[in-house]
RNA sequence: GCCGAUGUAGCUCAGCUGGCUAGAGCAGCUGAUUUGUAAUCAGCAGGUCGUGGGUUCGAGUCCCUCCAUCGGCUCCA
């Protein structure tokens, strides 16, 4: 007998041997028809894998994220069978789950498959799958592993059979098909009844440019043909959040092929939003002591040679403009950083002036892959709300966690409160990517992870994703298909203020090097309004609206009572325009409703002689009349409500 | 940059296996209408079908080049 402890504590005994599926039936038949894979003390088996020793399991069905797993997985497994027999011949090299679905990565020699094929794959899997093949897991020697893959030509599978320990090595089948695998599998195909293949991708070999680009199949399936739908209609309604579309619908932003790809243009109500959101940081900026700073678009070669960014921005970046004057070159910023380092060269430093807060809303220039660009996520010129802080050793802790209180107010206050912060440290074993000491990097990234524990951050870190020049802490959200972005970002660097040769002086009359700290709450204006966008659907906050109100005239007649309410919510610091087209109210109110525009106010002769306005929220319908003032009260109350105060 | 897809009026889209002057709705303009909570009516105008080549008696439709956009990969200061 064995005795199994189960997630709520309880101790339960049984022959050794027994199944996860078996204690679930043990529990109830109908939970057991649900399970589709367990772990057992923390190690992730099949639902079919005897236990022969004490322990605590685990048992999924479909609605946790293990069983999801499990499920797609599964579901690759089913997709590289389904392959396998449309195209002899192929090499398949993995197949994992992910967060929406599985995919997987296959060498199809010299022969290509395009979306077209998609649809009888996807047939192939369904059938498959209605054969209801039991997936199990078989051990296998290395020898006999390699012998397999070998034979087949199979130079990924050898790969990584080559990269396991001998006895470790598992195969799994179902059906005619086999495929190297550790497990966590489903107990058969028949639980798999909607498929829909996505899309087909490039994919290089481990993820590196260098070897041969794979062609990845994406992929997401159920256990029910309505999720697969639903799934379906939550991707169209994503869609109605693009940022791309709201920006062109509301008029905020545009691209244009003669001013070159991934610049964007701002339109004046895009530039108004803009302008807002940088007001609001300047604000609480200048509480937290910032002073502004101002440094040109483009700045001599030497600096970046001093910085150290010449050589690493080579052929894959915008090019050194030229001057009439031999060997003057100039680069295009692709930051603001050196500018800053110059700035606070211009005077001597006392310990007692430090910390000095540059800031600067400053906009940089990089040559991003064409593939990589992505409407105001991924642009080529961009605007940095950047600052850089220059401190003593003494003060960097005590900084670095007021920036962190700086980035919780910004996010707080425009309702982000789904981020994650991740702390990017340098990879070890490649240290020729990085500049600067060993020992400072310690310092920096032992300085950036206390930070992050005194402040509470729910964080998680990421080996080798620092910047060349230091550790950083980035916040990221996630947009309306589910996809991570970096906004705010907090960087320390202890590189610049050598190579610039930085200083003050100490208590103790010597000179000291400072430290800096680059930080960026928004991370830059592009990307944050792009994700501002795609989260609240183009229904910002009543503060952020480029318009707030709209003043709907029934008729033309209505007029100069239109432009006295105007008036008089321009006094009140409301922004509003008057709709005195020659057009029905419910035509005004259609359009004003489809632009999001937050309060609409109807006026016709009643409210003239009343001296009222009739009021109708955005997507909530009449609100009833009400006067002038009261009105006013009420955008000021709302604007109010929402807001929170900033303080050090 | 690489893999796959897309590119027709300001916007959203139709145009089948190539066949006469390329269509619709919305937006725009003109006129009528002066309106009570999500589209008033009528008329007009608007496109060298992303670009450049090619195949063909004939190309929006087929082939190639380039450009841009989208989904991924790689990269990311």
């Amino acid at each position: 007998m064995i005795a199994i402890t189960l997630p709520d504590g309880s101790v339960k005994k049984f022959d050794a041997g027994i199944t996860p599926m078996g204690v679930a039936k043990s529990i109830s038949e109908g939970f057991a028809r649900n399970v589709i894979s367990a772990s057992f003390n923390d190690i992730t088996i099949e639902a079919t894998t005897p236990i022969t020793e004490d322990g605590s399991l685990v048992l999924y069905t479909w609605k946790d994220e293990k069983g999801k797993q499990a499920f797609w997985h599964s579901s690759a497994h089913i997709l590289a069978q389904a392959l396998e027999e449309l195209y002899p011949g192929i090499k398949l090299t993995i197949g994992p789950a992910i967060d929406n679905g599985f995919y997987y990565d296959v060498d199809f020699g010299k022969n290509s498959i395009s979306e077209k094929d998609l649809k009888t794959i996807e047939d192939k899997m369904l059938v498959i799958a209605r054969g209801k093949h039991e997936f199990s897991l078989r051990e296998s020697s290395k020898a006999d592993a390699l012998d397999f893959y070998s034979k087949q030509g199979n130079e990924y599978k050898v790969e990584l059979i080559e990269n396991l320990e001998d006895g470790t090595i598992t195969f799994c089948d179902h059906d005619s098909f086999t495929d190297l695998c550790r497990g966590g599998h489903i107990p058969n195909t028949g639980i798999v009844k909607a498929i829909k293949l996505m899309s087909i991708a490039g994919a290089y070999w481990r993820g590196d440019e260098k070897n041969t680009q794979l062609t990845r199949i994406y992929g997401i399936s159920f256990p029910k043909q309505k999720e697969l739908k639903e799934y379906l209609e939550l991707l169209e309604e994503a869609k109605k959040r693009d940022h791309r579309k709201l920006g062109k619908e509301l008029e905020l932003f545009t691209f244009s092929q003669k001013v070159g790809q991934g610049l964007p243009l701002w339109l004046p109500k895009g530039a108004a939003l803009r302008e807002r959101l940088e007001n609001f940081l300047k604000k609480a900026q200048k509480t937290a002591g910032y002073e502004m700073v101002i440094s040109p678009h483009i700045g001599n070669k030497e600096l970046y040679v001093t910085s150290g960014h010449y050589e690493k921005y080579g052929e894959d970046s915008f090019q050194a403009i030229k001057t009439p004057n031999e060997g003057e070159e100039f680069l295009l910023k692709p930051m603001n950083c050196p500018h800053h380092c110059e700035i606070y060269n211009s005077k001597p430093w006392s310990y007692k002036d430090l910390p000095k807060r540059f800031a600067e809303f400053g906009t940089v220039y990089r040559y991003e892959q064409s593939g990589e660009l992505n409407g105001l996520m991924r642009v080529r010129g961009f605007t940095q709300d950047d600052a850089h802080i220059f401190c003593t050793p003494d003060q960097l802790d005590e900084e670095f966690k007021k920036v962190i209180d700086l980035v919780n107010y910004v996010f707080k206050s425009l309702g982000f409160e789904d981020f994650t912060a991740q702390v990017s440290l340098r990879d070890p074993e490649k240290p020729e990517k990085y500049i600067g000491s060993d020992e400072n990097w310690k310092k920096a990234e032992s300085a950036i992870l206390n930070a992050a524990k005194d402040k509470g951050l729910n964080y998680v870190v990421e080996t080798g994703e620092a910047a060349f020049y230091g550790p950083k802490l980035d916040f990221m959200v996630k947009d309306a298909l589910g996809r991570s972005w970096q906004l705010g970002t907090i960087q320390v660097d202890y590189n610049l203020p050598e190579r610039f040769e930085l200083q003050y002086k100490g208590s103790d009359n010597e000179m000291h090097r400072p430290i800096m700290i680059h930080r960026a709450p928004f991370g830059s204006m592009e990307r944050f309004i792009a994700i501002l966008l795609e989260h609240t659907g183009g229904n910002f906050p009543l503060w952020l609206m480029p318009e707030q109100v709209s003043i709907l005239s029934l008729s033309e007649k209505y007029e100069k009572y239109a432009e006295k309410v105007l008036n008089s919510l321009e006094n009140n610091e409301i922004r509003a325009l008057v709709d005195n087209r020659n057009e029905t109210i419910g035509k005004k109110i259609r359009e004003a409703e489809m632009n999001k525009i937050p309060y609409m106010l109807i006026i016709g002769e009643q409210e003239e002689n009343d001296g009222t306005v009739s009021v109708r929220k955005h997507s909530e319908g009449d609100l009833g009349t009400m006067t002038i003032e009261a009105f006013s009260q009420l955008i000021s109350n709302e604007i109010k409500e929402n807001s929170i105060e900033f303080n050090v």
